[in-house]
Parts: structure tokens; sequence; C-alpha cells
DNA sequence: ATCCTCTATGCAACTCGTTTCATAGGCAAG
DNA sequence: CTTGCCTATGAAACGAGTTGCATAGAGGAT
């Protein structure tokens, strides 16, 4: 389980409130890590009791009180520990690739179409990341000489950037190859 | 939830046992969709309960009994239906991002030859996958003329490949970055 | 006025997936 | 001859993740 991990990197980089963490789990972390409000006010929760976080509340105006976390030295060590783990394989789950193959038993139109407007997600979610890599990264608001960990956010965006781009190119085949069968099996 | 899909698609493929089963997701399935044999058996109880499958007992020697399944009318209603169904946004969690991003906090050197240990893991399935491309699909004891079923297998394939291929690309990029950024601050 | 959205946190129930254990005969290696 | 692996299925417990609901004030839209 790396939720815990993720929180305290997110944290390391920005210190914050659960709903802000939550925030950002659906943009830049949740490129390569989701989660739902409800796990990360759970989880942060047993963070606390664990000593890896520290919080203090802070009272706003015209809004409800937040609760603003900070990495605590216990979670930096967990954090440094886990580093330390060999990586697990990532246990995939493709929705895509068994209906690919389940098209041998069904509807190709269905799929086809389905395909299409899956890539149109892809599309434009390559722009998104582009987007993102221009301002935070390669475009004139950048800082000149970053450091490791504006290094390190970069070559992470960039594996999201090579994910579309690899996906893009692979569904272009999908596509061609649902073309083609279907043109061969139902002239 | 699409493991009953994925085990439907595997079933009308060639129909087999829940011990087959768990072994295609350890192989061919496996690049896709992971599942364990408790799963696996959970899982096809309830499809027979639903109707999605029949079974029939078939007794061995030398060998326990093991049940046979093959997919019913109802279950490949099922898969039809759910293939008409929008493609949901997969859940992503890298763990490698987290703990690259996290890097910038810890070891990063440990990390370094954590990569490297995980390139190797990725070269060595690209290789597995050439090899099975080579057998089922491009080489000499590949069919001539394939079928629908065959060659959206085939494709599924490529894409598995293509993946490897982007993957090694960018841990090279992950490694060159990781090697700056300690040559810059320890030199 | 009423409805919707945003900020901000949390409980409760449920489903899905993993881990551990159990059974049981055959077969091969040491 | 015992230890371990392969075939074959399954129960039980646990942990992670999702979904629905609740609260509550501020602000904007219709």
């Amino acid at each position: 389980m790396a939720l815990e991990h993720a929180i305290l990197v997110s944290l390391l980089e920005k210190p914050g409130s659960g709903y802000e963490l939550a925030r950002r789990f659906d943009r830049s972390i949740g490129y390569f890590w989701t989660a739902t409000h409800q796990q990360i006010y759970r989880v942060l929760k047993r963070m606390e009791n664990d000593g890896w976080v520290a919080a203090h509340e802070v009272a706003q105006q015209g809004r409800p009180d937040k609760k603003h976390y900070a990495v605590a030295p216990a979670g930096r060590a967990a954090l440094s520990a886990w580093l330390h783990e060999p990586i697990e394989p990532e246990s995939v789950r493709h929705d895509l690739a068994v209906k690919i193959r389940g098209a041998a038993f069904g509807d190709l139109s269905a799929l086809l179409h389905e395909v299409e407007r899956y890539r149109q997600v892809h599309s434009g979610r390559l722009a998104h990341y582009r987007a993102g890599e221009e301002r935070d990264f390669t475009g004139p608001d950048a800082p000149a000489e970053p450091d490791a960990m504006h290094e390190l956010q970069h070559v992470v965006l960039r594996g999201g950037i090579a994910y579309e781009q690899m996906t893009l190119a692979w569904l272009d085949d999908v596509l061609a190859t649902l073309r083609r069968i279907r043109e061969r099996t139902a002239p």
C-alpha cells in the first residue's frame, strides 16, 4: 500500500489540508495515483495517530475550519524506509484490452466507436500534460535553475507524456485493425 | 468490475477449468489483467449461479477431478452488453512515480539501484513478449490467414510491446536524471 | 426564494482483492 | 523416505477502495 507514501511526498512538496490533498489527487499526483477524499481523510487520521504527520486546526473566515497537515520526523523516516524497499510489480488492469479481445465474439462496430471516443480522451490528456509542462518546466515562467524536486517532478511528467503518446499510437493501430477485420468479415 | 468479463473472453477463446484459467492469468491474459486463483474460483461460482457459464465435472486418472467451464448464452449476452458500455478511465497506481518524486526527500542512490533493477524486469518482459509474438503471430509456425480472434490477440500484444518499449526509454530518462542530480548535489 | 456549487470534514456499508490455510493424490529429486 | 512441487478446489479473515449519505455556511445563478 503506497497511498500513505504518496500523501507523505505530496505533503513534503507542500503541506496542506486533506481537502487540498484531495484536489491534488485530481491533478498532478492524480496523473499517477488516484484517491478519493474519503480515503485521504481516513488515511490521514491513521497517519496522525502513528505520528507520521502533525496537524493543527486553522480557523477561517467565511469557510469551514480546516486541519493543516505537515510531515513529522517519523513520517520522513517511514518514507525513507519505503524508498529502500524493492519496487513491487504493478498489477495491471486494462479494461480496453479485455474488450478488444472480447470484440472477436461481439459487436466490432460498437467497440470501434468506443475506441474513437477513448482516443479523444487520451488526446486531451496529452494536450493537458503538455500545457502543464510548458507552464511549469519548459516555458518562460519556469525557474531557470530547477532544484532536485522540480527536476524529479518533470521526469515523472515526461513519463506521463510518453505514456499518452504511446497510447495514441497504439489506439491508431487498434482502430486500423478493427476496421480491417470489419471490412473483411462484412464487406 | 471486469474480471467476470475477462473470464468470459478467456473461456470463449478456449473453455477450461478454474485452474487452467488461473494459469492463463499468469500468462497471456495476465499481461493486462491479474487475478489469483481464489478470485477466479469465487467469481466462477457466482457466474455459474447467474447462468453465465455452464460447468461439468471431469474425472481424471492420477489427478483430482476438475470442473470444466464453458460460456452459456446468458454469458455471451452479458459480454455483448458490457462491450457496449463506455470504457471507464483506468485508475492508475504507479509506485515508481511516487518513489521518484519521493527521492527528492530521501536517498537518491538507493532509488537509482532500484530503478536499474526495475529496468531489467521490463527488459525481460519485452523479450518475453517479443518471443511470444514471434511464436504465435509473426514466425513461421503462425497461421498464414489469421482470423479475427487471432488478429485481436495480436494487436493487444503489440500494445504490451509498445508499453514496454516506452517504459524502457522512460526509465533511461529517469536514470539519466537521477545521475545528473546526484552528481550536482554531491560531487 | 430556491437551487446549485464550492469549501471542508467525516461515518457507515459495501464490494473487491489479497493472504493464509486446508485437503489430497501423484511424481520426482535428494 | 521425506521434502517439495504440480494438479485441483475451496473456506475464512483481512485490508483496501468505492459509494452513498450527512453536516454546514458562503456565494452565485435562475
